[in-house]
DNA sequence: GTAGAACGGAACTATACGTTCCGATAGTAT
DNA sequence: ATACTATCGGAACGTATAGTTCCGTTCTAC
């Protein structure tokens, strides 16, 4: 595959990621942005998507299939329980599904494919709680649904670059790891602290 | 006091009133919104603030101020040094005062006013903070503006109507105290969780 | 060399929102 | 009683933004 047809498969792609990069950084950002992140023209994306929720309907379903797949891996390991669970948690976190995914929530009507991957998602998610559950290693008052809120208030990190704010982000979630394993105790965190001025600068107009 | 006297005076607080709780619900809102929670016309709030920036520039120093009294009050208790620590955090919660003044970071320029209130309560924070640890009851790798952050993730949580949201983010301030506190424990959680269908409702436009 | 797919980006349209302006109203002073 | 003024409601205006369409261009395949 070469010249014209071979660009056209890259900007699949290329546009893709860069909808995937805009979206999750900015749920409100207008789609010139994406084309302008992309490299390419308005026109390339109106010809794969014949609207702006029709990408966002794309990106929600990719965002829950690899949800989906994270929660499977996390069934299949069959070592130390709560490590299977930790780990589905740190791979929701990394995979950065909630951010899309919730803030978009209400702004397209739902395609069905898009709900039956939802209850796959959540029944899933059931899975992965009950077995740490049963395996006494997650403490018993805290739901399912609770567990989805921590994920939002994971994905509600924003600061700095990328790269900083995935490291919060875990940092967060070993502290709230800590407040949910059984037996308690507190493990070391990881990434550096926020410094001062992380924070204050947030105070002045970019 | 009688008459129209008494009205623009009750319609000082009206206007305050709405203007905090449409923007903490929608820091983006138009001031519109804000008018007609008030029930008042637009122009009885340009008679009193020259422009929607200096409206908010209002609120965020009021929640500065807000901030800084419930600071205080910790920083007077002289109890059980963690209760008095957790009873800041709660305040804090409470007043959410994050919801405000994140969100509209970088939104206006910061007035001199404004910048000292900051100051003053990053001060006063890093006491509070300073205490809890000297008096061993907090984990000391926890650093002042990592408690900065757990407020910004506990003001993201929005569920439901005003009374459940506060409800919840003091459920998973329970669960962050847990994981904060020397000697680490589990303690009862407070408020119902979620149920799904709590969560479920969001997928649908209103 | 030509037909057509793919593209870039200007142009169009709708909407949202901050701000201004004007007519109306109700206390108040003379 | 009448004129004056502070206050108010809300329509009107101008501007900015963003989704979508449209047209001229380019590049490949045959």
């Amino acid at each position: 595959m070469s010249g014209r047809k071979a660009q056209a498969a890259r900007n699949d792609e290329l546009i893709l990621q860069a909808a995937r990069a805009v979206f999750t950084a900015d749920p409100g950002a207008p789609i010139a942005a994406v084309a302008e992140t992309a490299g390419v023209g308005i026109s390339a994306l109106y010809r794969r998507y014949p609207s702006k929720e029709a990408l966002l309907q794309k990106l929600c379903g990719d965002g829950l299939k690899l949800y989906i797949e994270v929660a499977q891996r996390s069934l299949a390991d069959d070592g130390d329980p709560w490590e299977a669970f930790a780990g589905y948690m740190r791979g929701i976190v990394d995979a950065d599904t909630n951010s899309l995914t919730i803030k978009l929530a209400g702004t397209f009507t739902p395609t069905e494919e898009l709900g039956r991957d939802a209850v796959r998602a959540s029944e899933l998610a059931t899975e992965v709680h009950h077995r740490a559950v049963a395996a006494g290693v997650l403490r018993p008052d805290v739901t399912v649904a609770d567990i989805a809120l921590l994920f939002e208030q994971m994905a509600s990190i924003k600061l700095g670059g990328e790269e900083r704010t995935s490291q919060l982000r875990h940092r967060y979630l070993a502290l709230v790891l800590d407040s949910l394993r059984i037996p308690p105790a507190h493990r070391d965190l990881p990434g550096p602290a926020p410094v001062d001025e992380e924070l204050s600068v947030r105070w002045y107009p970019s």
